[in-house]
DNA sequence: GAAAATATATATCGATTGACATAGTTTATC
DNA sequence: GATAAACTATGTCAATCGATATATATTTTC
């Protein structure tokens, strides 16, 4: 008999012991695809990580594309928790046309913050942040989904605030490339934490907040130069 | 019998066809090591794009491996070529005593610079760029060759000079930390063309002397808030 | 406690991988 | 033009991949 390729969710009281083992399953092939990328990361390793046995996998989520998807869907709800925060505060500033460059400045900062949450907090953050980085070189099945979130609660926002800020329009190339310069600031601290540059400071406690003070300070700094007026 | 795992180059001119094909190899390999990943990307596909047979791999370069070193090599010596010009200013700068913080700032400008034209010019850049994106993640035998020089020809300059200019010591993380967002505004332009973001702009003509405007304009910013005296 | 649903374990499939043994072809040197 | 070196082609190897068929164990429902 076929099983149907359940996503293991909304039993509610009757086996707990199945979401148990989704859950070091999604822990399992979290970890294996950040150090190993989609490919690398086979269905046996993270199935021995996890404990249980090869079968399993597709027991819980169809196959190894769609484990993959359900790590990236955990992530982007993640994201979206973290981002919840500020995002109506920044949709409010771009509706309002009497909003300043140093109330615009501040929003732009907070949204770069948050997104350092993002990358910084939570279980397995290193192997977390080690997805983002892959997202940006990678090819696997499910990672549009991550991009178009990232679009949306990230890059975009901070696009239309650095806009303002700039007084140019938000389809202007210059802009799109400013923006991920800004961005880059915080990106390039997704990558390997076994790289020699990494490994030297580390991302845990005080050192996430030394991370938000520099991002914001430079941040600060772009900003006023695009508004010498002031 | 055994073939030595010849390199390759030094035949002078005995025979110039095996030059050409090691060359075509090279080609086809780095471009789908950039696509497809270390592991994604085949031999037999290799060979295939390359128009030769899956042995060559083993008779040019021993193996798999060996063809990746191959390609990591030019990539470490095409980068200190184009770094050749500024580096020895900044050591200079760095010796003298007397620098000042808009001198230092202008060689970060221009180590910057040109770290962006490493990444946008020459054959097959889009492969390249993915390389240095995915060395960011990536555990292949091959990449601390590529890390070392990195942090030799890029990061370690741009430290010192940013330590400097901020007048601090280049052992504070907190100055690591800085250098790296600032080397970040480059690398984030190193991700995946088939993503969104980039998929909008391009990298090409005169986005490439728009990018280094903006990164030369961004530092210079956060240069002038670190030096409030002046 | 019997029946049904849920969950785990064993064994194996075809396909693809990197590597290699072996043989054939081309080119330069003497 | 014979000999050796440089180069290319054919066929096959064990290992590993994702996936699945099948059987057993556990738990819930009636």
């Amino acid at each position: 008999m076929i099983n149907i390729p359940t996503t293991g969710r909304g039993r509610q009281g009757t086996q707990a012991r199945g979401e148990d083992t989704r859950r070091r399953i999604l822990e399992a092939a979290l970890d294996l695809f950040a150090a190993n990328g989609y490919e690398g990361a086979s269905t046996r390793q993270i199935a021995e990580g996890a404990g249980v046995n090869l079968p399993a996998i597709q027991y819980y989520f169809g196959n190894k594309e769609g484990l993959y998807r359900a790590i990236i869907e955990d992530i982007v709800a993640d994201t979206e928790r973290h981002m919840s925060g500020v995002l109506p505060r920044v949709r409010a500033a771009l509706d309002d046309p009497e909003a300043t460059a140093s109330e615009l400045s501040e929003l732009l900062c907070q949204t770069l913050e948050a997104f350092v949450t993002v990358v910084t907090s939570g279980p397995q953050v290193d192997s977390r942040r080690l997805i983002f980085a892959r997202a940006e070189v990678e090819e696997t099945p499910g990672l549009d989904r991550m991009h178009e979130n990232g679009m949306q609660q990230i890059f975009n926002p901070c696009l239309a605030l650095f806009a303002r800020i700039y007084g140019k329009s938000e389809a202007d190339p210059e802009m799109t490339m400013r923006t991920m310069a800004l961005i880059g600031q915080v990106v390039i601290f997704c990558n390997n934490h076994k790289r020699p540059i990494l490994k030297a400071v580390g991302l845990e406690g005080e050192n996430v907040q030394l991370m938000k003070q520099i991002v914001r300070e430079q941040t600060l700094a772009i900003c006023r130069a695009a508004t010498p007026e002031k």
